[in-house]
DNA sequence: TTTGGCTATGAAAACGTTTTCAGCCACCTC
DNA sequence: GAGGTGGCTGAAAACGTTTTCATAGCCAAA
């Protein structure tokens, strides 16, 4: 097999018009045109007054050895970055890769760098990755969206640009969210308009703030409705747990007839999980899920679900960490619209009588 | 409304121990615990002996203070800044985002940062951005789907490690890449084995190295089953391209009876188009995709597809960066198994007379 | 011809680390 | 007591930029 070694590379091929030594610095492209480094970089960064002439000498050594700046020194130099970090809870799925496309979107604009991680729950690895970045961003974007964070931010210094995505309010750094508790009010508004009277709220995890936004939304709604019952069942926001619910569902008394579940995924295994058990969506329950992930348009029936714009949220979140570095002005929190999506999984409950209702 | 400016922060909360003065550094800690920041680095890092006494008073000194190496100035001094630059077409979609989750897992392993960056098909961007890594980072993999490929590397100096992932292979840099062909090969194999006498393929756009690769094998399959006749449709792997595809195909002579589609999209494109003209999949005809997207199971009739593991892909990518940035021996390339999953959209050809052909 | 104020440049000091080099000290061996 | 020997430590030189500060030259005004 052939094989590839750090010190066995062929000779240029599409690399560097003239690639003499791997390491070119400022000062061989002073020596090379004849001037000092500090004229090197004015003319490189087009600040200070430099002669027509001399310019045209540096660009030329430049091009000559192939000059690229050095990045890193120049961060040290101008203590900036021009990078932020991303500290996300994951990386994949459908939320985070419109997340990210539109945090890079928006990178892009800024002429900015994105350094990402992501810590999977672990806070010691939040604490690891936040630390990891000391010196080498701008600023950070944080997405916490468990309900505790003491001590999350231990070793990010005060007055460090940190914008929050999502999650609970923070008295030191501003933050930006989706509107769960709008997107779960329309969704649990649209259940009653259609004439349901026992509502069931499948529930995320009891410490995801989102789910506790989500999960008082709902009851908030329920409040205004004398006449409607509101009742929950645990969940974690996976498939199976909504799987799993199903059979906690048939076994409530009143018969709930219509499910607010606290996201797409469990809404998905809830409706699988029912259709399991011989019960028709949304003829006998009708199901509402909250995310709009890709895969609801698709569904039979389509989910009825809450949507946002993902990519959205990431552009405006690096924008505010663009604001906060500069020092402009910045609400301390920007909550985005969420949007009700009525597709298939929801109708008016079923008429007793008429067969929709299900056994005994 | 309350806002928040980079002037009025307000006083330390859940932030660092005792955060002094924003900006900490190692000459601060010296300087505390009495000792020269030569010995503070030592003791950090583990390096060089030194007194457990003094080792002591320099942690004391680190907590007092509240200290954060400096990575930016840490990168410049060691000459390795433990960070690899991603530069990839896109960063959403669901094999994206399954390549940075295993991208993500390798970095964890190895303990270093990503910084990711794409370019949605401009060449520009692909210059500016790898031009921007300089001296940010110890490695890239870069991926570019593009047949074409010249110039690319310019910025990047001789010998500098770089990972090419899928694509053409390169004089220069090793290359991680799907199994293509094997996957494209099985596809085929499995529509002519169910009887399938007329195939088409739906290809992806004329330049991306994977279509290219598909669309050979996919001929060179048929090439030995003289039996069997091959047409092709062109298409551009989006799911619009898909679609139309259906009307070309409705009016082919002789009829094929099944298709290979170059990626998903096209195939759930298509499909979506049979079945907007009334063509039953696969009782008319049979779609098999490439990609193996989550939707792919969720359609109806779930998608026979070829998968891959992506997120291994991105793990072996990283791998082998981080090999050659040791100078380890390493393979030129490295190609990864792909597998096909059958599921509904593939069946027999219907039977003359049994009414499944289309009508005339 | 001096003075003053430009413009264009270079020398050198940052930036915050790591690492080399040399030196100090205590201990051991004759 | 002289001469190693080895363990700790600090001074200082990197790393590759940017930026401040000083200065040299030049032209206009006095």
């Amino acid at each position: 097999m052939k094989t590839f070694s750090a010190t066995s590379r062929g000779e240029s091929g599409d690399e560097a018009p003239s690639p003499p030594g791997s390491h070119v610095s400022i000062k061989d492209v002073a020596r090379h045109a004849g001037v000092s480094p500090a004229t090197v970089s004015r003319v490189l960064n087009g600040t200070g007054p430099v002669r027509p002439v001399v310019q045209e000498r540096v660009w030329a050594a430049v091009k000559a050895l192939g000059y690229v700046p050095h990045s890193g020194a120049r961060s040290l130099a101008r203590r900036k970055t021009d990078t932020v970090a991303l500290v996300l809870p994951e990386l994949s799925g459908d939320f985070y890769s419109q997340l990210l496309r539109g945090m890079e979107l928006a990178a892009r604009q800024f002429s900015i760098q994105l350094l990402v991680s992501s810590f999977h729950g672990d806070p010691a690895e939040v604490k690891r990755a936040l630390a990891a970045t000391k010196g080498r961003v701008d600023g950070i974007v944080l997405m916490w969206p468990e309900m505790e964070k003491d001590g999350i931010l231990q070793s990010v210094p005060p007055g460090f640009p940190v914008v929050l995505l999502g999650g609970t309010e923070h008295l030191h750094h501003p933050q930006v969210t989706l509107d769960n508790s709008g997107g779960a009010r329309a969704a649990v508004e649209h259940l009653i308009q259609l004439g349901h009277k026992v509502l069931v709220h499948l529930t995320g995890p009891t410490h995801n703030w989102d789910a506790v936004e989500r999960r008082q939304a709902f009851f908030a709604v329920l409040g205004q409705y004398p006449d409607v019952q509101g009742l929950e069942i645990p969940g974690d926001f996976t498939e199976e747990s909504g799987y799993l619910a199903a059979t906690t569902l048939l076994e409530l008394r009143p018969r709930p007839t219509a499910v607010f579940a606290g996201n797409d995924a469990s809404a998905i295994g809830l409706v699988l999980g029912l259709r399991a058990r011989g019960i028709q969506v949304p003829r006998q329950v009708s199901v509402v899920g909250f995310d709009d992930v890709p895969l609801a348009r698709f569904l039979t029936p389509p989910l009825t679900t809450v949507g946002a714009d993902v990519q959205e949220l990431g552009k405006v979140a690096i924008t505010a960490l663009m604001r906060l570095r500069d020092g402009s002005p910045l609400p301390r929190a920007t909550v985005l619209p969420t949007h009700l999506v009525v597709r298939g999984s929801t109708a008016p409950p079923p008429v007793p009588g008429e067969g929709g209702a299900y056994g005994s």
